[in-house]
DNA sequence: GGAATTCTATACTGATCAGTATGATGCGGG
DNA sequence: CCCGCATCATACTGATCAGTATAGAATTCC
């Protein structure tokens, strides 16, 4: 009846697989969950795009080619929406917990490796509402959901570190403040990884893992004691 | 004429310097900039307690005890507070940055002084706007100032990681992956400090670069073998 | 003491948007 | 061929809120 364009829409390089079921698909796949899926996943990539808050149920509904109702016919609220997001993405972390309890290796090497996909989640699709689903933003209910999932994670990653310092593997020190730190650098990445996607995300998560593994300070002694060139002297002001 | 409560309000323990220039102060202190300053100090507050999108001009307002169009006629837009609460944050660290430039040490240290700067100002009243002022909220214009400014900072912490990989005080690494690291768990301290204030700025900030120089792997070798005890199998499904 | 200036409040506008009321359409089974 | 279910669209409502028009109060300067 109306046009169906199947043109432009920019569908964003990742994850093309993710389609909308309507699409000129004429014999109407009726697979609720399938469709759900899609409007949440569309949900994700509005979010991710413009943010919670500056995206519409109009803009979702439009990105898949349908309107808000119908939108409506699949979930409950906006809020719903974001909560799924968030759950979809803190699902990826708590499956590498699961996966790594059963691993025989030390203790930081189990962390080294929830990390890993810790990143992965961060730069995926739902990274963004994983790490930005704001209590703010939602009711009690759902607020305090989100923040036991959250904590959940927080302590998983306490305790493999606290772990870690009994078993050797990891240097002393404090694990609250080292899991904060852990955990916001890898946060982080769902902030910056839509606009520099230079890296894959497994390399991303490699390299974070590299850097907080070794630290900062040499490991082999030996400052290399240097001709201290170009030492600037103090300039009045900068611009500004 | 109205009542004036100077009443519960919950000024929030964290700078209580910053009290309502207006107040039962009878004597009009007529300094423009320190009413000004004082709408923005409330503005940064506002938003860190329940975000941009969710903070109206009035509750900015209430909380100074004065109504809208007296904060309008400080400030241009709602935009402009948010810009102006980023900038006062990002200040802060651009001053730890020139007042480093001078020291005599090597490249580690002066980063390790930024960057314990960098934890306090995203612990301060300014850390969640100087963090989470999106693009997305704000005109091209202001978008693009913003995006240059923490672009500024990106760069420095990038060029002393050089630096130290140069003058051998750093442990060669990928500058912008682990730029990207430090920057990321110190903006994240602007998310939970404002729930957990158990520690103070400075502490935050100690423990923090504490963990970036040594990294996880334990310096004097000897992984102390132990009877791994307690390796859990593994167990079906969690809760839900 | 009055005019100019600076500051503030009351009350409105216009736009956006989450969520809904209502009803149309296609489909399968009888 | 018609009933009933699932699916979807058109068009509306109600609330919120950024920003403003207008007028009024306080302060300073002359």
């Amino acid at each position: 009846m109306n046009s169906r364009r199947n043109s432009p829409l920019s569908a964003g390089k990742a994850s093309p697989a993710a389609a909308s079921p309507w699409r000129g698909n004429r014999e109407r796949l009726r697979d609720r969950e399938l469709k759900r899926d899609a409007v949440i996943r569309a949900a994700a990539r509005e979010f991710n795009r413009k943010g919670y808050h500056n995206t519409s149920l109009d803009d979702i509904a439009a990105a898949l080619e349908v309107t808000k109702p119908t939108v409506y016919y699949y979930v409950t609220s906006k809020e719903q929406l974001l909560f799924e997001c968030f759950v979809a993405g803190v699902e990826q972390i708590r499956t590498a917990f699961r996966a790594v309890r059963e691993l025989a290796v030390p203790a930081r090497e189990r962390l080294n490796a929830v990390l890993h996909h810790y990143g992965e989640a961060a730069a995926s699709e739902f990274g963004w509402c994983m790490v930005r689903a704001e209590d703010q933003d939602l009711s009690p209910a759902m607020s305090r959901h989100i923040k036991s999932l959250k904590s959940e994670i927080d302590q998983g990653i306490r305790r493999l570190i606290r772990e870690g310092i009994h078993d050797g593997s990891i240097e002393p020190c404090d694990p609250k403040m080292t899991a904060f730190a852990l955990a916001g650098a890898l946060n982080w990445i769902a902030h910056w990884y839509r606009e520099d996607q230079s890296l894959t995300p497994a390399q991303i998560a490699g390299a974070f893992v590299t850097v907080f593994e070794g630290g900062l300070r040499p490991r082999r002694g030996a400052l290399r004691v240097e001709s201290r060139t170009r030492r600037r002297r103090a300039r009045g002001a900068l611009a500004r």
